[in-house]
DNA sequence: CTTGGATCTGAACGCGCGTTCAGATACCCT
DNA sequence: AGGGTATCTGAACGCGCGTTCAGATCCAAG
């Protein structure tokens, strides 16, 4: 036997990724076996390497396609005039975002360790680079004395680690809909840093 | 060759959970091998079997310890008198013990989906005793209206996200101390659950 | 000084790992 | 209709895994 019918690249690579992001936010990358892998797709270990050259190369793929989606996503919010609004914006957005994509979030948390460190240092400059946005409008609102922040840098960390935190607990269909989460988290946020 | 000089089961079993806690930590439970354990130790694999029943174990372990000595430290906190006394020293109690034993804290978090669901479910409660411990500050002064908090579920999941965040970036010896972290998450967290 | 138990070694077990590759098959293009 | 290519299978590779155990060694108690 070898190829099967219906095969074709645009539907298995999008499908090994999907299992791939499933698996390994599941069980961790060092758990997650590519025959794992190719069983959840419905192919034999050997097609895989038709679409990544090794397992590290997939887990890579995955964090990256994940923080530039961040980044443009980010990029695409219209612009706000004022500091509270685009902290506002910001807030809101991080939160819909995260929640949209749980599992891509958590392995970007959790399989950091596990990049090669050529890969590890570029995800780390997209995550340094989104954080810089926070702090840029936490910066401004200082300047302009309608935030109180005695730090920035560590604000942001706090304020990303408090938002980020939502994809642990929150469940779609649970007791609290995404707007009434964005809308507690703001206020939290607003009155931590307000002047 | 067999047992060595100066071997001994007091000495080599807090080295094993020393060795497994600093490797689990850094590269994941699943990707640490008894044998590198043991390597690390300096001895057998199969000695390793002395000082716990499996792997399995000596995670569950690692993580029951982590959190019995969280519990004890939190009730023994001097106690005190209003909700705002006593949100602050949970607030500088955490970011303490959690600063101190960041490993501890790291593989608490990244490994409970390692454990199996029997394990899995006594650690979980462990943690939410201690988040409920928290809850009940927050619950009492919402009641006695020196706070704001929509839902206290919700704040003390982000509180504690928040708090915990530090161990991610904070490194002994940086540009901060312990005490100033404290004071400026103190600061926020203060600002944020004010009525 | 002897002896018994605690501690460790070293080898072994079956197994699944990531990866490679020759060959088979299905699809697309002309 | 048929050739070429993209795609997949199935088998194989060497390796390290978690765990077990008989035997060697050290230590402490009598």
């Amino acid at each position: 036997m070898a190829r099967t019918q219906g095969s074709h690249s645009q539907i298995t690579g999008p499908r090994v990724r999907g299992a791939a992001l499933k698996l390994f936010a599941k069980h961790g990358f060092a758990a997650v076996s590519m025959r794992q892998i190719a069983r959840e797709v419905g192919v034999q270990a050997g097609a895989l390497y038709n679409y990544t050259p090794d397992k590290q190369a997939l887990l890579f793929s995955l964090l990256k396609g994940h923080m530039v989606e961040l980044h443009d996503a980010l990029d695409a919010l219209p612009e706000s005039d004022t500091p509270l609004a685009r902290l506002e914006a910001f807030v809101r957005f991080h939160i819909a975002f995260h929640l949209d994509r749980p599992e891509a979030v958590f392995i970007s948390y959790m399989e950091l360790r596990n990049l090669e460190p050529e890969n590890f240092e570029v995800i780390e400059g997209l995550r340094r680079r989104y954080e810089d946005a926070l702090e840029a409008v936490l910066t401004d609102g200082r300047d302009a004395c309608v935030f109180d922040v005695p730090d920035t840098k560590i604000t942001t960390l706090a304020v990303i680690a408090m938002l980020t935190g939502v994809t642990t607990w929150y469940r779609a269909g649970g007791r609290l809909s995404v707007a009434e989460v964005q809308q507690i988290y703001w206020d939290m946020v607003r009155k931590a840093v307000r002047a």
